[in-house]
DNA sequence: GATGAATGAGTATTCATTCAT
DNA sequence: AATGAATGAATACTCATTCAT
């Protein structure tokens, strides 16, 4: 009210170029999705940005550079929130877990990110930068927390002596696949995400049973 | 004289040009693996294959369907061989499902299987008819078998009644993740295969226990 | 009479195949001089060829290889054929003289060997192995038979005994500069470039005696 | 207070705004030498000249206007030079000669002379403003300057009488191609050049004789 | 005036597909 | 039947030029 507060820290340009940037990281999304990495055209990225073809080039190095921006961007905020989300937590291991998967669907299942996850699995070959980073930043916090969690459930007897010695894979590839499979298998086998997600976490936690 | 019997003079021309027909087939294959579909070059796959470029076109339409074929020709043995495998087992419904997670793991990891998993996956939104013919052919038998095996448990007592209302999702998702993990993560985190199977076994047992 | 005999060594298709790289280097030494190496559209060369763009890249591996060979079929004959016609001339060193700067001029003067001149001048820089190319085959070869003949004038008295001690380049640079004159020069000064060379002959014939 | 004199002020925009019209025409040089026309980026020229991209359009209409303006300026000094250099001379026809040839090779090996002759000569087709230029304001005065000296020596006896019949590039070729020599085979064979100068002008010299 | 972000026309190169031999 | 030479559509990337700030 008082005043509106011009930060100058932001320029007009700087705003402009960042909004630009990630305009084009969107479209590039959109696109990559739609049609996979290679037979992606810069020319349609730039028509759904609504730029000119070359104004790509001033933001990225090339095709392969702006796919990795792509993924990098979408993926850390999801990785930072979960980090986060979980620190706060009070109650039972098996609540927390409960809370831990939920978070798990929740981030897999947001508007884009199954293809994204595909994409990450299809082109990840391709792009050992991509797949390290992956790995690094997504899969192994993943991991940790989860081994984290089940290690609290040990000591207070909630859960079996051995739970820790479990692969994490077992526990956590059926919410990857679930992601997976409606782009796949939509139109043969629809899954009800829900109804699976709450499925997974039970029957997970009947296997950590003592 | 009359009777110069030629079949079998076409017989060997027939031969022939199956064994050529399998050895494109397997010439492609390597290089879908290699290189993925788009970057394989037809040049590439005649070269394995010892042959002409134009002679693919002799045997197949399209590098499409090329593709198509590849794919159709590896996994149907796999699959015949899987159904016919268990028909004949007695014994508990434990070692009965012991045994189907062995054959799936034992397929699944095939020389070159996990490839062909993660190619499936990667190209299946270009090629509709793979996908179809996957789900129909492989995981839908796959889920039947399952179901067939887990519902004689349950008649027999040897698994908790409502295990039957389980997505066969939830069971089997961690031997396509393990098939296709050390694809991307061998140099993060190797999977030692082995024991991932036992542990998914074991897991999945004690899951059931009723 | 008896029989028209097939030499297997040139097949047709060989034939075919020497005929259209040849065709491919004539209209890229058109383009190239019409237009110099950046300008010239692979478009172009193919159009003047008759044939398809991607053609090209069946006998040349890129843009600056078609360049290289270009300049190699086009000097290699004259170079070859500058060095044999001297051998077996006798008479007075002056004839010789006088004969050799002939050929100079007759070689540097054919259809289009004066754009090519100067295109080796112009894109030189930019071909490192052109201009080696350039320097060892053909100035090198060009300079030792001026050498040697002035040498064998010096010996029989006809020239004066410093002779040798000349830069070569004194004798024959006004040969490449009026090979250049009239592409650079025609509608300002043209050059005519017969009564040009015996002026230049008698200069030099002049300058070398005793 | 009513003589405020704006003219210097003005002036003093006018020195700056000449300053950096020859800032940009020094960086353009450079890169043009560095590069050839082609090659040459305006985002290059811009940074060696210390300047945005968009202010070299404020002085010059193209890159081909820039490029001709780069020529211009960097000739007109020298012919000026040259032409009032000699007008002063007094003493033998001979001296007159020697003066003039090393006023020739000093010019055309001033730091980037060389350089800047080449490009003349390779970019001279798609000039012909330049060709013009370069044709008109430098070899032409040179070519009157040559004859004037030649006249004077056959006047007085020095020269034979029929030299003014000889073609004034049979005299000068040799130090337009000592100019460029360097550039081009340097590596393979340098040049001397103050030898080689000296050595033509005896040349010279030694063929004017009567 | 000066800037530099934005533009889009322009081009070398690749490769699935065809077809004459 | 088999070949491989020929094709030309398709596409990432560059850079002179413009213009809003």
């Amino acid at each position: 009210m008082i005043a509106t507060i011009d930060i100058p820290k932001a320029g007009k340009r700087e705003i402009q170029k960042e909004a630009r940037r990630s305009a084009i990281i969107d479209a590039a999304l959109e696109a990559f999705i739609a049609q996979g990495f290679i037979a992606t055209k810069l020319d349609d990225v730039a028509e759904r940005a609504g730029i000119g073809k070359g104004t790509i080039y001033l933001y990225f190095d090339s095709k392969e550079n702006l796919f990795e921006e792509v993924v990098r961007s979408n993926l850390f905020p999801i990785r930072d929130a979960a980090e986060t989300r979980l620190v706060t937590h009070t109650g039972s291991a098996a609540s927390l877990l409960d809370e831990h998967f939920r978070n798990v669907y929740l981030a897999m299942n947001l508007p884009r990110m199954p293809s994204l996850m595909q994409m990450i699995l299809s082109e990840g070959m391709r792009f050992p930068a991509i797949n390290r980073f992956f790995y690094n930043e997504i899969i192994l916090p993943s991991q940790r927390m989860l081994r984290t969690i089940i290690q609290r459930g040990i000591d207070g007897g909630e859960f079996r002596p051995d739970a820790g010695e479990l692969f994490p894979q077992l526990l956590t590839s059926p919410a990857l696949l679930g992601s997976i499979w409606n782009l796949q298998f939509r139109d043969h086998a629809p899954l009800d995400l829900e109804r699976y997600m709450q499925s997974h976490i039970a029957f997970v936690l009947h296997a950590l049973r003592p």
